[in-house]
DNA sequence: AACGTGCGCAACCGCCAAATT
DNA sequence: CAATTTGGCGGTTGCGCACGT
């Protein structure tokens, strides 16, 4: 049984979503023509197409080489009346050469497939593809250069190669190997990400649905489609270029629903990347460069009331991000008041050597159950509102600083460089110099230089207006979410054995 | 020169609470 | 009011680099 159960999903624009579509349809009618060549002419084959009445509740039933067969057509794909009828009729009345790859893991019957489109025949004893086939397969007046590639690993990077400028992919994955099916979809989703394959239509083709231990419609669409987010998405460090399309975005279009920034942007990353990136690195009011001597002061300060609250911490230092100052009390601060005979943790005088070796030690053996204590201990101190505490921190010169100068007195300054009064940037103003390790946060101040941001005003809410760099369509469109997240059309096929020998 | 080790830091992970549907 | 989504937060990881052997 051969069962068509095709998505047509589309990038961002609906003019080449609809070119797509007609792309996955001609695939269809070529899938078709191919499969179902054992019926006596072309016209045979479509010609309960050519009847009236709604094409998307039509189910087709014959017989191809005495197996019964159906097919439907999902909804998506014929969603304009009368479209198929034409598309079905201008293929068959005129000559037309196309070229298929088939691609899939081993053993997922790319081979069995194409045998059975060239000659109908078909063998359980199949050799492994080593490399690639091709095949030329002419029906009536259309040709079909059909290039089987192998599946296993080694030759799985050609398969780009191989595929690019076909006019359509064929991705062919066995429904009832259950264990390959990760593996399938991770291929298929790196297949999905290359650039030079943007475009050209895939379709899906779940093989080997007569077995027992076969994988439902439903679950192998799941298992496969690109819908889950995590999938096919970029990690590790951001590159010059991703910085400079998130920033360009955020600039037009201001903050938004970070779940659809990424899509928006044209960036591989998750929202919540996408966020962190941001706060942490880009946004225009940070300050770059290691912590002044007051910032120290202040972090150990309020590390000394809040502990590890690292958000209520950084409150305090405009411009410092969580992550930065959590990051340098880690690093730094710690291994200085570790010098100075304090516990880091408790904020209190190390009585001594011995003890502190002690301590040291135990906080690698039982690190965890330590600082879980630690942090017991300033629940229990801070019972005091946080307002308070806030308004406390606020005022620096209060005694908290007092407390904390003869801590200062004792630190070794020349071991972190530490930035003047006049290199820690206003909050706006971009960056003259940036101390930062990283060629990437280099390149990126070069860039936030050039941009100005002084001048740059946060919009609200009116984005549209500033989607100068898109099209017409409205970027924050309610239903922006209903397209695919790649340029590509996306079909799924489910067929058991080429042909079944019954 | 080759290898091992430790450090610093950007980025990720998982949990949770607030907001939204 | 429950379910789902979104964003915040703290802890942790892993990569690149410097330094030592």
């Amino acid at each position: 049984m051969l069962l068509y159960e095709g998505v047509a999903a589309s990038c961002g624009r609906q003019d080449q979503g609809w070119r797509r579509k007609h792309m996955i349809v001609r695939l269809l009618q070529a899938l078709a023509m191919l499969v179902w060549h054992g019926m006596g002419s072309w016209a045979a084959a479509f010609k309960p197409m050519q009847g009236g009445g709604s094409v998307a509740d039509r189910a087709w039933a014959g017989h191809v080489l005495g197996v019964t067969w159906a097919c439907t057509m999902h909804s998506n794909v014929l969603r304009v009346p009368g479209f198929i009828r034409y598309q079905f009729a201008n293929f068959v009345s005129s000559n037309r050469e196309m070229e298929l790859s088939l691609v899939g893991l081993q053993n997922a019957g790319k081979t069995s497939l194409l045998n059975a489109i060239a000659t109908g025949g078909y063998s359980e004893d199949m050799i492994p593809t080593v490399g690639f086939n091709m095949r030329k397969v002419t029906k009536g007046n259309v040709t079909i250069k059909v290039w089987d590639l192998g599946g296993q690993r080694r030759f799985r990077t050609m398969w780009e190669r191989y595929c690019r400028g076909v006019s359509v992919i064929v991705y062919v994955v066995d429904a009832a190997d259950r264990d390959s099916i990760p593996i399938a979809r991770s291929e298929l989703h790196d297949l999905l990400m290359k650039p030079s394959l943007n475009g050209i239509p895939l379709l899906v083709l779940g093989n080997k649905i007569d077995k027992s231990e076969a994988l439902s419609k439903q679950a192998l669409v799941d298992q496969l489609k690109p819908c889950c987010d995590k999938v096919g998405l970029k990690k590790g460090p951001w590159t010059a270029e991703e910085d400079t399309k998130l920033i360009n975005f955020i600039l037009a279009n201001g903050q938004c629903c970070w779940r659809a920034v990424p899509k928006l942007a044209g960036l591989l990353r998750c929202g919540k990347s996408c966020r962190l990136r941001w706060t942490n690195y880009l946004r225009p009011d940070l300050k770059r460069g290691l912590l002044s001597e007051y910032e120290e002061k202040m972090v150990i300060d309020l590390h000394a009331e809040l502990g590890n609250r690292w958000s209520k911490i950084v409150s305090h230092l405009p411009g410092r991000t969580d992550n930065e100052i959590k990051n340098h009390w880690n690093t730094h601060i710690k291994k200085k008041l570790r010098k100075m005979g304090i516990d880091p943790l408790t904020h209190k005088p190390i009585v001594n050597v011995n003890d502190q070796s002690q301590q040291s030690q135990s906080q690698k053996q039982g690190g965890e159950e330590q600082s879980c204590a630690a942090n017991d201990k300033f629940e229990i101190d801070q019972n005091a509102p946080t307002q308070a505490k806030e308004e406390d921190s606020k005022n620096m010169g209060g005694d908290g600083l007092d407390k904390m100068e003869f801590l200062i007195d004792g630190f070794c300054i020349d071991e972190v460089p530490l930035i003047e009064p006049h290199e820690i940037l206003v909050p706006g103003v971009p960056p003259s110099s940036s101390t930062s390790s990283s060629s990437c946060s280099n390149s990126l101040s070069n860039f936030l230089e050039e941009l100005h941001l002084p001048d740059f005003e946060w919009p609200d809410s009116d984005y549209s207006n500033n989607n100068s760099n898109n099209d017409s369509m409205g970027l924050w469109d309610d239903d922006f979410s209903s397209w695919g997240q790649e340029s590509w059309a996306y079909g799924l096929l489910l067929a058991d054995k080429f042909p079944d020998e019954k």
